[in-house]
DNA sequence: GCCGTTTTCGGCCCGACTGTTTTCAGTCG
């Protein structure tokens, strides 16, 4: 795919674009970032877009104008671009690599490059090991400090850490700050708060008017490495988690603000500025303010919302994606919730399985979280690395359950289910007779993921069409970080699931989150429910399902499509068990 | 370079912190 390609481009045009002292640059430059990030986050290679409607349909694209279609028909035909080659030529640098590092920007890139030749990371290794930055006008002892970190940084991780592995720190660290006595609120904020799959640091706001003794009680958490800046009002540390995390001390007549500004996205608070400031008003994270420069109170989050004539929204939808515009016009709809939830449709557990808890533990984990009822899914026998049941195991298993079921006396209905494998032929890893006794079939892919696109894709359609399967489980079938969804032309998968009544899968696993945000958004043009599920293989993991439902959330889905939003009764006329 | 119920021209979000300055540029979020 080109897209990944043509967004660094764009945004090394930027960067080098910043390099130029024109005042009126820099409009240039963050139109060319915006670029960049449009181009990035496309779910369809922009090919595809450019063959289906040629320069009208790129310049749909938010951001992307006459002369940055035209830069992009350029690559597309010809595997060039010709500004980007033009501002090469004139600055030979390799700005992508060394603007990666932290503190080190366009401008002191280019400084380096006229002193000392630094064109790229390896030359940048050999100045600093020859000390030769510290001794450079501007620069100095700490710079060359930064820059060493930045490269052992760049070394040690990809930058970018597991929603479910940040986002526990950061409660705890909020926690402690509650408990220390010091604040009268904290919170988790930026992307954490908005459940992105990813995140690249943590914000944590404090209501407080007493900064200093905050931020010292902060730094001396057993969370933290050590500090890289300190002030009164901001605090950063770098994680022993390798996260950097911000700490921001807020006074109480500015914690509304902060909070709707802290939390994001930046897209979306430049469209909630715009509005404010069409409406006479100035937001900053200090408050919302008059045309005087009075702060405007407002207690809360929602109440700037209000006084900009705007819903209040969840802050998983605060990505630009046309939510302002619709809390404009007051025609946003609630996401599901995760007290909406009323089941799990998708867990393990067995006895004699060193890979999971016993049903009984699950059940009685599922029970206290209020459910009242959850899928006991299995493997199937193919997949012998998870103990996968073949279909006489499933039917001695079924009786353990039945048993069970008449134990709980009601207080939990146990699903009798399984996860049976999509074979690579499309077939399914049970007879159909066994299959046709369960009550809940999740179809899932976990081998051959190399096939091809048509193979994959004819394969998972196949096993849909089957009428056998109730829901197709992670659908892409990604583990981040590591393994890339397979290739698979999902607009033929949501078809086939809304022709025969096939749910689809929101996989709550922190590294999987599949289907993903932008998927559900497509796929809830179709009509097609989702199971939003644990996929929990132990009774802790019954907890992924806040990220599933995070993840829901970020793709704007409502509680009437959500299968596990349904109660007891209402499933079982649904599924006729 | 993009964009439009104030506009096809004239705007474009805005403040904090750091390092190396001696009044501020660069970077970040």
């Amino acid at each position: 795919m080109d897209n990944k390609l043509i967004a660094d481009l764009f945004a090394e045009i930027a960067a080098m674009l910043s390099l130029d002292d024109k005042p009126t640059i820099r409009f240039e430059v963050r139109a060319y970032q915006k670029a960049a990030q449009t181009v990035s986050s496309l779910q369809e290679p922009i090919e595809d877009i450019y063959k289906r409607g040629g320069m009208a349909a790129l310049m749909e694209l938010p951001g992307v104008g006459k002369g940055i279609a035209g830069s992009i028909e350029e690559f597309i035909k010809t595997g060039r671009m010709s500004k980007y080659e033009m501002l090469k030529k004139k600055y030979p640098i390799d700005m992508k690599g060394l603007t990666s590092i932290q503190g080190l920007g366009a401008r002191k890139a280019l400084a380096l490059y006229k002193a000392l030749g630094v064109k790229d990371i390896p030359t940048l290794k050999k100045a600093i090991a020859a000390h030769k930055i510290s001794k450079l006008e501007g620069f100095g002892e700490k710079s060359e400090e930064m820059m060493q970190k930045g490269l052992d940084l760049l070394a040690s991780s990809s930058g970018r850490m597991l929603l479910g592995e940040a986002l526990p720190v950061a409660e705890e660290i909020v926690s402690k700050l509650k408990k220390s006595g010091l604040v009268d609120e904290a919170l988790v904020a930026g992307s954490a708060r908005r459940m992105r799959e990813t995140v690249g640091d943590l914000d944590i706001l404090a209501l407080s008017g007493k900064s200093a003794q905050v931020m010292k009680f902060f730094e001396k958490l057993p969370e933290v490495e050590e500090t890289i800046a300190e002030g009164p009002t901001r605090t950063a540390v770098r994680l022993k988690i390798g996260l950097n995390c911000d700490l921001r001390v807020i006074p109480v007549e500015s914690f509304g603000a902060a909070v709707q500004y802290f939390t994001g996205s930046k897209d979306h608070n430049i469209q909630v500025r715009t509005i404010s400031v069409r409406k006479g008003y100035k937001l900053n994270e200090y408050g919302l303010l008059d045309r005087k420069g009075r702060i405007m109170p407002t207690k809360d989050e929602e109440g700037i919302y209000a006084k900009l004539g705007m819903q209040w929204m969840p802050p998983e939808m605060r990505e630009a994606r046309g939510e302002v515009q619709l809390a404009q016009r007051n025609e946003l709809k609630m996401p599901v919730e995760l007290k909406d939830i009323r089941g799990d449709m998708h867990t393990h557990g067995r006895d004699k399985d060193w890979n999971t808890d016993p049903l009984p533990q699950m059940a009685g984990t599922a029970a206290s979280l209020g459910y009242k009822y959850f899928a006991s899914t299995n493997h199937t026998k193919s997949l012998n690395v998870e103990n996968g049941m073949d279909e006489k195991q499933f039917a001695a298993f079924f009786k353990q359950v039945d048993a069970l079921n008449r134990k709980l006396d009601g207080r939990i209905r146990i699903l009798k289910g399984a996860e049976c494998d999509i074979l690579k032929d499309g077939s399914l890893d049970l007879d159909a007779k066994s299959l046709k006794s369960m009550e809940w079939v999740v179809g899932s892919v976990h081998s051959a993921f190399n096939q091809s696109e048509q193979e994959m894709t004819r394969r998972v359609v196949k096993a849909i069409d089957s009428g056998l399967i109730n829901v197709l489980g992670h659908p892409t079938g990604r583990e981040m970080p590591s393994r890339d969804a397979y290739k698979i032309d999902l607009e033929k998968v949501y078809e086939a699931c809304e022709r025969n009544m096939v749910a689809l899968e929101i996989n709550a696993q922190p590294k999987r989150l599949d289907l993903n945000d932008t998927n559900i958004m497509a796929a809830s043009k179709y009509k097609v429910k989702f199971a939003i599920s644990s996929d929990a293989h132990r009774t802790p993991q019954f907890g992924y399902m806040r990220y599933g439902v995070g993840t829901a959330r970020r793709g704007w889905l409502t509680k009437d499509r959500v299968i596990n939003a349904m109660g007891l009764k209402e499933l079982e006329r649904y599924l006729e068990i």
